[in-house]
DNA sequence: ACCCTTTGAGAAAGCGCTTTCTCTTTAAAC
DNA sequence: GTTTAAAGAGAAAGCGCTTTCTCAAAGGGT
């Protein structure tokens, strides 16, 4: 491997110059340039990244944490974010946990240990607190899907709230008067959203809220099965369920299809958050999506200018769309 | 951020001596040892991972290159990977592709040039030659699913053969003759293999071979639809059909239901490699499955092993199992 | 023609570690 | 008790870059 002073002995130049060509933050003659730039490539050089990393204290890395558990939502997430900051020559360290605390308070000690110069968050057991002394003393922090106040610029809320109002409108302008909510755990954050939307398109509609209508469990199928089932058995009348995630739902199709039901004429079935499986159930279900895209553009970009002073400061924001699918069906008594 | 000079300042030794107990390769009297130890911990001192690579020339971490279309399967592999390597101390940088091999090379020179010290690929664009020149001299591989015969110690191997063949001698011992199989692109590795148990299994039950029964397409559910009318097109008989992973099959079933027929009594339909969607399909799909873990495993231990010089020499292996679900019935006439 | 300001390039000092080399001390062997 | 080997610790030389400091040369104004 060539290093910057074989370049500089060749294109006869000191290794200051060849520095100040490569990093191109200061003027260089045109006869020197070209006769280092011819250099560089005669030698196919390329600078050793550590040594850059040591003396800059840099290290054009970013580490990301991800729930290793929700794997179809956060790996298209995280296959956009790594595909978007190569383009910008910034590599990212993946570490998975497992939703607890010290498994994310592990990995981020792992992540600072790498001296990445930004940590992108998409778990949520860590405290508040913890994760703004973080941010403030060790490293910049970008969250995927959480707020905090003392460090609001830092993160992003998919809009789960609009995710929610829109698939309650949704069933309520196809005349469903009872629909029911299979969420996942309610000190999530996504969860708690997706309830408020659901209980303000409620209000709007002139509704009463019923607690017997919203059942709680985690994000599995297993959970969408006895959430079904623990519907039923509560003897409330509904017409329409949403879920949390579409892998809830397939437990909730799944159940329905044992107990001998008929969907989406016996119930109309809507889930939020696609994970890539909506399509491929039976029946097919319809979605309410935000663009996972467009969250992985904006933390790409956030750290691009945060954390390396590049491009402006950018607002976040992303589409909703509803996908019709099989699941829905207008309200007949 | 303290350094290795402050720590061997406070416990009175020369800093030679905090490396020598940090790497613990070389003996340090006892009491020097606490003292340092004891400085470190009131320090806190956390080495500087970049000064380290930059004199070891190395850099603890493993470049990984997966396709980021199919998604699922590779981010199984990926997390346990993530997971397992972590455990060691070694950190992966993840690089997507979209299967073109100009993408692949972009991805090996990204990490190259982030001096990684093993790639693992799951991919398989490439070609022998290129790898194999960059195995010897540039960086260490490990190739998932693929063997090359001038550097077949770094590849492994699953065996879809026998995955292929164990599909099908279920489906045989269930009374089916006529079996078709609808699998990904030919040229794809996993395929090849899939297809050679396929046959070799009819052909120890003394069945003919028909290439109408055989129906190549991509890995998506789409193909998985149109090969399905392509074989009721061709007018030959089948009571079974094996699919190259899940999502294919799932395209089968779709079709299956708008064409009015009732799975699995009017056929059966098996898959290779549950990608965790075979669980939520309808019927559940019976699948037979290689332990994706235990790829993952070996991988990591082959990298410990061949790249950092732990652990002795492992074998290759993985569990096949059949997972039997709702997707499959015995023949009847 | 002179002085002052820019611009450009080299020298050299780190960045925080590892590792070789050297020297002292201690244990072992005869 | 002497010789030899082994063990342990310090000094110092890198690893390959960036960046500050310094100085020479060139340009601009009067």
């Amino acid at each position: 491997m060539p290093t910057i002073y074989q370049v500089a002995e060749r294109a006869g130049v000191s290794l200051s110059t060849v520095s100040r060509v490569l990093n191109g933050k200061q003027t260089v003659n045109h006869n020197l340039r070209t006769r280092v730039e011819q250099a560089i490539s005669e030698l196919n050089y390329k600078p050793n990244l550590s040594a850059r990393s040591l003396a800059k204290n840099k290290t054009d890395s970013v580490g990301a944490i991800v729930p290793s558990n929700s794997s179809a939502a956060s790996a298209k997430l995280l296959s956009a974010i790594i595909t978007h900051l190569r383009a910008e020559n910034k590599h990212v360290i993946v570490t998975t946990t497992i939703d607890t605390e010290e498994s994310e308070k592990s990995a981020v000690e792992f992540l600072v240990s790498r001296n990445c110069d930004a940590i992108l968050m998409y778990s949520e057991m860590l405290s508040d607190n913890y994760l703004t002394e973080l941010h403030k003393t060790k490293v910049p922090l970008v969250l995927i899907n959480r707020q905090i106040t003392e460090i609001c610029e830092q993160g992003c809320a998919i809009d789960n709230e609009r995710a929610g109002y829109c698939a309650t409108r949704h069933l309520l302008e196809n005349g469903h008067q009872n629909i029911a909510f299979l969420s996942g755990q309610k000190h999530n954050n996504s969860v708690i959203r997706q309830l408020a939307g659901y209980e303000k398109a409620l209000k709007e509609a002139g509704l009463v809220i019923s607690s017997s209508l919203m059942k709680e469990g985690d994000f599995s199928a297993e959970a969408g099965y006895s959430g079904l089932l623990d519907l039923l058995a509560c003897d409330v009348g509904f017409s329409a369920v949403i879920c949390s995630n579409d892998v809830i739902a397939s437990g909730v199709l799944h159940c329905a299809r044992e107990l001998g039901m008929n969907l989406p004429s016996d119930f109309s079935v809507m889930c939020i958050n696609d994970t890539g499986l909506a399509n491929h159930l039976y029946p097919r279900l319809t979605s309410v999506d935000t663009s996972i895209d467009d969250t992985a553009n904006w933390a790409c970009r956030h750290i691009m200018n945060s954390v390396y002073g590049q491009y402006n400061n950018v607002q976040y924001g992303s589409e909703l769309t509803i996908v019709m699918r099989d699941s829905t069906l207008p309200y007949m008594p």
